[in-house]
DNA sequence: TCAAAAGTGTTGCCGATACACCCATGT
DNA sequence: ACATGGGTGTATCGGCAACACTTTTGA
């Protein structure tokens, strides 16, 4: 909190960042994650978290804002600090602390992400052989995604304004990485009060149309309790 | 993640301590914390958290370390990174990034602690007024205490190392802020395998001598559910 | 008419709460 | 003896997993 300057520290803001795609081979809904080629030393040409400098005029999450938007084209909505990362041989020649943050990004996001020339999308149970710590830094940012999607409404996050409850349910499976029972996990969401329907059905399917729904933040289960045992 | 020199900018670790005292009017066991009086520009005069500046050979939670045991003479056994604070405008004249953690102090660390000149501790939920963004660190930190004494056996981190449930109890109630049966209470934490018996038992009671008990992290309940359902 | 997924109903199990009750010690 | 907290037993309630069943569409 003192004034003292320091010479060889310096303060980078990285993001893992997620999104939903179809696994190559079986087709199946996994979660994959941007990485951005170095081309420079240290590990020059290896994989890294899109990340840079922090600016002195930049608030935390704003620095991963701009470093997303310059690298990947994406400018997500949903987006929360993980870690901060910064011990002291993390980085060779040089003593970098990174503070991470880590985000969702949702299917008509991800469609807009212009990925530059460095840039590459890969299944995140498979990332290893990163530059610096940041295999470390994945796999704890997975591991808070699966912890967190179990507790949070944060899955609305990977959706669009309007979906089924189907599409909800695979985001849950894609993250889990494990099948769920359709009927119980309408009823556990419904019962959590943080979707509402729009009074609109998807056609064209080949079966009985579903309802679709909007996730419905404004008005979460807190304030309903508050109400029941009023 | 680049070799960027930042000259404005500076890095401090500051961290929450909390220790459990008796109130002062109630005798009630609550949760306290140690507070350090600033000496200079800005906020001069006022309280803050304990911390210092990051030293280019320091890991962040060696940092913190070394700061609690110049200020308090603390060197407390739980240590946890809890947020990194970067807004800024959140220290007039100067861009800091805070990254803070919380820990959690046993009564004979406790007991231990030399308060400083202008080191005093405060009951935690009455603390206002602080230097920077502190009132809202602390705010953050209880938040982050409260919950996760819920779902992780932290609550041994205040006790020594042989205590009895009733002392278990006491914390969870003390940081709870409320009540809990006894009989339920014995249930829950024998069922998560977190503490073991010793053997001995409590003598000097004007009652039945409660068994000993000592924190078992060593054997978790995973490894016992992995052997349940194999 | 059939396949396929949406959506509802029902049952059984498990964990948590509430609370009655017995146990062992100091005074 | 009796007060006090330690420790055990038990009934009840609510949530959740499993799964049978009905509904509604396109082909």
């Amino acid at each position: 909190m003192t004034d003292t300057t320091q010479q060889r520290l310096s303060l980078a803001v990285s993001t893992v960042v997620f999104a939903l795609r179809p696994h190559l081979r079986t087709g199946r809904l996994t979660v994959w994650l941007p990485l951005v080629r170095r081309i420079r030393e240290p590990y020059d040409g290896l994989w890294a978290l899109p990340g840079g400098p922090l600016e002195d005029d930049q608030d935390l999450a704003a620095s991963a804002r701009a470093t997303l938007a310059r690298t990947t084209g994406l400018a997500p909505r949903y987006l929360e600090q993980l870690y901060a990362f910064g011990d002291v041989d993390r980085s060779p020649g040089a003593r970098v602390v990174s503070i991470v943050y880590w985000t969702l990004v949702r299917p008509d996001e991800d469609a807009q992400a212009i990925d530059g020339e460095n840039v590459e999308w890969f299944p995140a149970d498979d990332v290893c052989g990163l530059a610096f710590d940041h295999d470390v830094i994945v796999r704890y940012a997975l591991d808070r995604l699966r912890a967190k999607i179990t507790y949070s409404p944060i899955a609305h996050a990977f959706l669009t304004d309007e979906f089924t409850l189907a599409q909800l349910r695979e985001v849950y499976e894609a993250v889990l990485g494990r099948r769920l029972d359709p009927a119980n996990f309408r009823r556990q969401i419904l019962a959590q009060g943080t979707v509402e329907p729009t009074g609109r059905h998807l056609t064209g399917t080949s079966h009985r149309p579903p309802a679709l729904y909007r996730s419905n933040l404004a008005r979460p289960r807190a304030t309903l309790t508050i109400e029941e045992t009023a």
